[in-house]
DNA sequence: GTCCTGCTTTTTATCGATATATTGAGCGCG
DNA sequence: CGCGCTCAATATATCGATAAAAAGCAGGAC
């Protein structure tokens, strides 16, 4: 391995005047600046970005923790990396596994000091356990729960959106609709802040929100949103509406349906919730509540460079505005 | 923070031994540790892992490098997490965009320091570049593109996995096959080799493998699949089967289809490649060559546990067997 | 009582960079 | 000629840990 002494001893300079010309902190004469830039390209050194580490306390990295890397968080990375490296720092991605274990251990001294910034998706961990995150790092939180004041978080507006959609759905004539996945779920806040839209969506229309229609997934997979589905079918209650917590329940459930003969939206009209690439794709497209992934990019992004640049001031906790995005699993759809 | 100096001061020991305690490499007297723990937990002590790595040359951290977080990686990441956490290690996702200079950058030495090995899914380098790339560092690369030799590879049996679901369709009636986003394109190496596997599947049934068949598309999204789908539609050339590059793409393609009023698989038969996991559930379910990505990560995660492990004979090249999942959107299947 | 042996614990050196203080060279000006 | 001033370059200390060598300190043999 070069060493930045290897490349002084070549360019017959000190370290610290190598060390100058490459972070362009003193200034360096031009003779002798040349001749450590050729030492540099003739030797191929590269600094030792854990050297600089130690002695400068900063990465110019931030890391993303995500529960998992597929899916809803992937497309999130991605509207976050350019953001993060508009300024000149480098985005990595790590994963809990939903886990609340794991992601405490993300959020340990040990690793948040690794990082200069960490966003962080919550999902298995509590109010409590949030409680204990004491770091003097700049730290944003993402997800749909409940954080304490003192950390930034942003989320979506979960109620508002599935409201959204739910009344979409009773305006182009569904009478008993389905909340599917949106029962209570203590790892997931989200499930009953979406099952609260459902419900005053439904109340503001005049029609009951019968908790025998808020279907429970077993995961929050298709898989899951499929076979609750088919259970549901197969219990024989009337229905012509399904709300799906995510746009991966819905599909599950899409599935279902055309496996039961059940017409979309002719029958049974579907809208979820994300607004995945995919959605917009999968015939005959499916309503969804778009999750805002540039908003939601953005404001956490915002709140983070705040903090990196030393503000200190109070937590903020930002509600990301959604919007419904119409397609043909709806009727009067595109 | 708090440094291992006040852990020993508080415990009324020198700083090695705090070490020693913490990993237990050299034995310490029972009294003695207590001691030590206790005063790590009274000062809530971690750890610095960057002093550790600088000292001790080793992080427990791989990396994955990808060009995107979505679909296809986010679910190989996930598959490659597992794998490389049962070894005591730590995955940590960096993002290329599928650009030459980013990718470069991340085999530039001074990235890859920070890590004990290196996952990279290439998709931006070609030949030559990668012959450029000359680290000590344990590397392997992902993906479907020729790499040089002394570099350890794992790639799909792209060619034949295209071959079994052209002929696949073949066999369930279809005699004119488009193979969509399988242009050559200097980026993607794997799109050339599965329009040769389409390419023998139809010689192999005696069916020309013409090139107005071989339709490109702008880019390989579901949109990109879609648009170049439909304008092969509005081209009035006659067609009863398409295979796609992708899923992503095939999925734009039965967008297309469903918009034109053609029927899968009764007018026309689909097929895929990657096998995602929604491809099962996306109505009526799409026929996709499963990328095995189980088979592609431990095969992967083999070759790179076995150079970090001291290892230096020469360089393999794995090519993962890929299967045929046969789904509604071709005819007899499931 | 001395010396050796086997453990436990401490000392010393080091990883590769950067921040701060200091030295040295060149130059204008009285 | 010497003083002070500016700018370039070097010397020194440090970041927080670990590897390797040295030192202490029992207990037992002679």
């Amino acid at each position: 391995m070069v060493r930045m002494a290897d490349v002084a001893r070549a360019a017959g300079v000190s370290v610290m005047t190598v060390s100058n010309v490459l972070n362009e902190r003193l200034p360096v004469n031009e003779p002798t600046r040349a001749r450590v830039m050729a030492a540099v390209e003739a030797l191929g050194y590269e600094v030792n970005l854990t050297a600089r580490h130690l002695r400068a306390g900063r990465t110019d990295t931030v890391a993303f923790v995500v529960p998992s890397f597929h899916d809803y968080f992937g497309e999130l990375a991605d509207q976050v990396a350019p953001l993060i490296e508009a300024e000149g720092r480098h985005l990595v991605l790590e994963r809990t596994s939903a886990n609340a274990e794991q992601e405490m251990e993300a959020l340990s001294v040990a690793r948040l000091q690794i990082y200069d910034g960490v966003l962080l998706s919550i999902a298995g961990l509590d109010l409590e356990q949030l409680g204990r995150v004491r770091t003097s790092k700049p730290i944003v939180l993402l997800g749909e729960r409940d954080v304490p004041d003192h950390l930034n978080h942003v989320r979506l507006a979960n109620e508002s959106g599935a409201r959204l959609a739910t009344a979409h759905m009773i305006e182009r004539g569904s009478r008993r609709i389905l909340a599917l996945g949106c029962s209570f779920d203590g790892a997931h806040m989200m499930t009953t802040d979406r099952r609260v839209g459902w419900e005053n969506a439904c109340r503001e229309a005049g029609l009951a929100a019968d908790p025998a229609y808020v279907v429970p997934v077993s995961d929050y997979t298709s898989l899951g949103g499929r076979d609750a589905m088919l259970e549901f079918i197969a219990s024989g209650l009337p229905f012509d509406g399904v709300f799906a917590v995510t746009d991966i329940v819905a599909l599950g459930a899409l599935s279902a349906l055309a496996d039961s003969g059940l017409r979309v939206p002719v029958d049974v009209q579907l809208a979820g919730f994300d607004n995945l690439d995919m959605s917009r794709f999968i015939p005959p497209g499916i309503t969804s509540v778009d999750a805002n992934h540039e908003g939601v990019a953005e404001a956490a992004v915002t709140l983070l460079h705040r903090q990196m640049s030393g503000w200190t001031g109070p937590a903020e906790h930002v509600v990301a505005p959604v919007r419904l995005v119409v397609r043909g699993s709806t009727r009067g759809g595109a």
